[in-house]
Parts: C-alpha cells; sequence; structure tokens
DNA sequence: GTGTTTTGTTGATTTATATCAAGCCGATCC
DNA sequence: GGATCGGCTTGATATAAATCAACAAAACAC
C-alpha cells in the first residue's frame, strides 16, 4: 500500500520535471507476482490492457507477463531476423524502431514509449522485420505470444485489445506516410513535436515540454529529412517563437501555431 | 464441376493478357452457400485463408461471408468516419486506399488487389480512417468483423491468421515508409514496379508484363512524388531500356536492373 | 463523329532540401 | 585541466524534384 503511494509520488514529481521516470537497474527478473509487479498495480496498464476485466481475467492476463527485461541505453531488445516469440509491452524507457534496407539505408519507423506494445512486426513471417533500439535505459514486460493468443482465445476482451493494438499501429502508419508523403519540413517537425508532446502528456508529462531522448540524425530519419535540415527548423522555430530549444530540451511556447502548420498547407 | 474448370480456364486467358479477369456487374449479392460461391472454390483462398482447416472449420468460415458487393469503378467501399463493422477481402478489382488530412491533402497508403483484406484501420477507433476507392470495377467478400473474432476464439488456425494480415500490414508500411523516407525517385518508382508486378505474379499474371490501374497521379501520390516526375521517371527508364511504357501498359525488360536500382544506393 | 475532359508528356524555371564544410558546445576520459 | 569525440549549428553551394506552362493523346459525352 504505501508502495502504491510511492509510485504515485514519483510518477508526480517526474511529470513536473517533464522527464521519464528513472528506473532501477535490475539486468532480468523472473516474476513472483507479487502486488508491487502485478499489472493491475502497473501505471500504465490503461496503455496494455482492456478496461472492465474480472479480477480473474485481470490475475489469468499477470500470470502470462513472466518475465521483465531491462534493456541499457544504446541496447537492442530484438533485431531485423531474430526470431519471433515474444510481445514487449514498454514499463518504462524509450525505444526507436528501425528497418535498414538490403544496401544498408536505415530507416526510423517511430518512436515508442512506455505503455505501448511492440514487436508486431514478427507475426508475420515469425521474425522480426526491424529493430528496437532502446534510446535510455528502459524496462519491458515480455509477452510470450503464444500465451497471449491463448488467452485471446478465452478472453474476449483481450481478443479484442490485440486487435485494437494492432489496428492503431497501421493508423498511426497511416499518418507517417502522410507526413513523409505530403508534408514539407517545417510541418513534419511541427507534427513530430507536437505528437510527442501529446503522448508524454497522456502519460502525465507536462502538455509544453519535453525531452527529447533521439538525435537530431535519428528524428531526420524519421521524418525524412537530414540531420543538418531537422537543426534548421528548430532554429526556424525558435526564431519565430514557437519554441524553445535547449540542447535536447524543448518548450513548446505556441502550441496553435504548430497546430496550423501541421493543417493548413502554406499558400504558394 | 464444370463451373470450376471454366473459372480456371478464364483464369488462364486473363493471366496471359496480363491484366485482371473481366467480372459480373450484380451490384450486391447474398449468397446462397451453393458450391460456386463456397470460399473453399474461391480462387484467391490461399491469401484470405489459413491452410489445412478441416471440412467443418472451413464450413464455418464459410458462413460468416454472408455477402458479396460489388464496387463500380470510381466507387469507394468505405471512406473515412464510416462506422467499422466489417473487414472486406478483395475477390476481383482493384483499390487505392488513401487518407485524407485536415486540409484536404489527399495520401494514397497502399493499392490492394484481390485476396488481400482492407479495413483493418476501422478496428481501433470503430470508424474508418481511410478510403477504399475502386480503381476498376470490384467484387469483395463482406466479413463482418464480430463474427471473425467470435470464431477465431474457436479456431486457433483463424485467429493465427487474421493476426498475420494485420502483422502483415505493419510490415508492408514499414517499406513504404522506408521508400518514402530514404529513396530517390527512380529507386521509389522502380521498387513500385517490382512489388506490384511480383503480387501479380503471386495471382497467376505475368512475370513482367502489368497494366497500371491508377493515374500517374495515384502512382505519385502514393510515392510521395507529383505526377510529373513519375512521367519523366518512367520516360527515363524507357530510354535506359528497363521498361516499355504504353499508356497503362508496362513491361519490365531489365528486372535486374530495377531491383540494383532499389537496392543500390547511387553513389555520388 | 465532333467537342470536351481527363490524363500524360515534355520543357523551362524555381525552390526546398541535400550536400559540403567549418566551427562550437558539452560530455567524457585520461 | 586539457584533449577528444559525438552531437549540433550555421553558412555556402549543389541538386533533385516541384512548379509553371504548353501541348498531345486518349477517353468520354452527346
Amino acid at each position: 500500500m504505501s508502495n502504491l503511494i510511492a509510485v504515485k509520488m514519483s510518477e508526480t514529481s517526474t511529470s513536473a520535471r517533464a522527464d521519464f521516470p528513472v528506473i532501477d537497474q535490475i539486468a532480468q527478473i523472473r516474476l513472483h507476482h507479487d502486488l508491487k509487479n502485478s499489472c493491475s498495480n502497473c501505471n500504465v496498464r490503461e496503455h496494455c490492457l482492456p478496461v472492465g476485466l474480472s479480477a480473474e481475467e485481470m490475475d489469468r492476463i499477470n500470470n502470462v507477463v513472466t518475465a521483465r527485461h531491462t534493456i541499457k541505453r544504446g541496447a537492442t531488445l530484438f533485431r531485423s531476423g531474430d526470431k519471433f516469440t515474444n510481445l514487449y509491452a514498454i514499463r518504462t524507457g524509450f525505444f526507436k524502431i528501425r528497418v535498414t534496407s538490403d544496401d544498408g539505408r536505415e530507416q526510423v519507423t517511430g518512436f515508442q514509449m512506455s505503455g505501448e506494445v511492440i514487436g508486431l512486426d514478427g507475426i508475420v513471417n515469425d521474425h522480426h522485420n526491424c529493430d528496437a533500439v532502446a534510446l535510455e535505459d528502459a524496462n519491458v514486460c515480455v509477452l510470450p505470444f503464444e500465451q497471449i493468443e491463448k488467452l485471446s482465445r478465452e478472453i474476449k476482451a483481450l481478443q479484442h485489445h490485440v486487435h485494437k493494438i494492432m489496428s492503431r499501429e497501421i493508423v498511426r502508419e497511416h499518418g507517417v506516410m502522410m507526413l513523409l508523403g505530403s508534408m514539407r519540413a517545417e510541418e513534419r517537425l511541427a507534427a513530430f513535436l507536437l505528437n510527442l508532446v501529446s503522448r508524454l502528456h497522456d502519460r502525465g508529462f507536462s502538455p509544453s515540454e519535453l525531452n527529447l531522448r533521439m538525435t537530431r540524425e535519428e528524428i531526420g530519419s524519421y521524418l525524412g529529412l537530414k540531420l543538418e535540415t531537422v537543426s534548421r527548423t528548430f532554429s526556424k522555430f525558435m526564431d519565430d517563437g514557437l519554441i524553445e530549444v535547449n540542447q535536447r530540451h524543448v518548450r513548446i511556447l505556441n502550441a496553435d501555431a504548430l497546430s496550423h502548420l501541421v493543417n493548413h498547407e502554406k499558400c504558394h
């Protein structure tokens, strides 16, 4: 009980500094399904789990999560070609997902944060087709996919939740395709910042401040731009008073203007 | 029985002219689950359905497909905002899938053909987030999603197949993001042509000839290019002897060179 | 069949972004 | 504390693709 309160307080304090919570450094742990580690007490459960589960259903799902992994900054959780066996629910930390073409070109396809589930790409061919690289020390729940499928056959709400997670990813990628296919550099960066800050806000962080976990080059890869263009566009947004940038710390001063940039194609 | 033979013969002949089969024009039909219309006799079943189903399982899945729609060229099967209730398996015909931004910009996110399942985008919010527009007269099986979910809980192979279809879409979109984010115009068009012709080949059509069902503008939207650039790139490929273009008919003369273009970033 | 619209091609020019290059800043390491 | 290195910024220049424009060729309508 006191544990629960401590977690909530630490949430508040980290939220105030517009940053991610610091996590402990245990390399890998087998769970003993104590209160502290159960899904029902996890502060990202509203992202990973369906709502309205019975206590019994919650318990069964909890039993599927038999392990957690801690991934150090810079390490990969899985990489292209790896055999697919698990999905991973991010508890804490921040990942980039990237695909690599035959000739070695890299493309970042997403930045994923706590509460998000990664690894769905592996289902179709039983092997992953992308790499998941931790951009800060991270902690993930290991979800053996066969067990998820088994339980999905028994718990309707879980089944639908899994479908929603996959559909959400498809819709998200539609948005990225729109961004890459028909937006200009400023629009892309504005959309990127607004998306990030909104997702962080959902998780109790500041609606106007964020700490970027990725380099300009990684942002560029995601947005289909070169790092110099990303840097220049940040500078332009600063000059225009839309944001304040200090290294990787960004404060959004005029979200409306950014949003207007995204939604209203500049007239020529 | 004679019906089956007729279908196979028509397949062969259409395949020979590197084109899609012409379809009948019934606006909408309720199925009577006769032999002719059953999934087990459908010539795209290997795409829509899992392999190794028992006769009883096949029959139960067949009963989910209670309707078909015929969509005329230019008509939409579903559009953004529509309530989501069904997935659609394309029997014949060709669709473009497009998303539209708030300010009216369109982005084609995919071109889907027979055997492919569309509508997955609608699951997450109970509403579709994109439009499916027929680029030629089309015929689709209507798959009420609730029933798909119900049957998926009972037939393990169907459940996994649904998951694979969604995962395949995620992986496909990764590829498009790579294309849009890090390839140049020639590479994009080469990748597009090779992808199209390969999917057509899977369906029994020519491995080197295809009839484009979309305009240069639609290709451009998909590839993040303007129609003039698409046209010029076609011309360049012709000049280089890689392809032969007559209107919308394309013959691939040097697939290796196209493939080399995609996989080997041009040195500067 | 003729007129009209849509679609596609090609050329001239502009422009957004990439590329090349230099220097700066902050972190890390002896 | 100074040296080193990765990450970032900014300027000058190059370039791929967009834009503007004219026209040709199909497709469609009546």
